[in-house]
DNA sequence: TTATTATATTACCCTTTGGTTATATAAATG
DNA sequence: CATTTATATAACCAAAGGGTAATATAATAA
């Protein structure tokens, strides 16, 4: 999946919000309604732009549809921040303090 | 740091090839303009929004200014990724499974 | 089959965004 | 001080984004 498009969906605070009641339990769009300040149009739309990243899954009950959080694509924001991690880890500072104790 | 304001932002891909850049050595405006394809202006714009979400700070040397990565707030995305990690974690699948193994 | 329920899409609106050119500002240099 | 160099801001524009009401679709229920 596109990391543009992962970066892209997870910029917009209710979508993040929409993961967050997913990351509880399953939703339909009825209940994500509710428990967002959205309209049901509202909601769908970010659920779509949502499973276009690839970060929900729906399946039908009846005429209901449950979404599920899929968290795999996150993995991917993981591996975009290895490279920075050594930048705010302090113990990894004082390794490399260490590893530069040639200079005087 | 606003936890809206990192996400945003980080959605411009421009803005974390900046933000690559940073990680590798500090840079002059005009050095990112020549690594980027954008105009000057543009990459003026991109930097005000990456200071403005404190991920990358400046000094002054001389007429340039020059740039450098902060990546702390990063800090903070890895801490909303916290709570999705044991979604993904294949090891943790199998602790879950584990822990479930009361059902048949 | 018709009506009801649940969701997706369409059509619109307004605001924001990302890009550019032109211009202002700031520091160094002749 | 005037000029050059380097960057930031302003002004402007087209496109995208996020929101809603209205409408289409899909599945169940009567």
């Amino acid at each position: 999946m596109n990391t543009d498009k992962l970066f892209e969906a997870l910029s917009e605070p209710n979508r993040r919000s929409i993961l967050e009641y997913l990351r509880v339990q399953d939703r339909s769009v009825g209940e994500l309604v509710e428990l967002s300040s959205l309209s049901q149009p509202g909601v769908s739309k970010h659920l779509r732009i949502l499973r276009e990243a690839g970060l929900v899954t729906v399946r039908s009950d009846a005429q209901k549809r449950l979404y599920s959080l899929n968290a795999k694509p996150l993995e991917q924001l993981d591996d975009w921040l290895g490279p920075y991690r050594r930048f705010w880890s302090s113990k990894l500072d004082d390794l490399e303090r260490f590893l530069n104790e040639d200079e005087p």
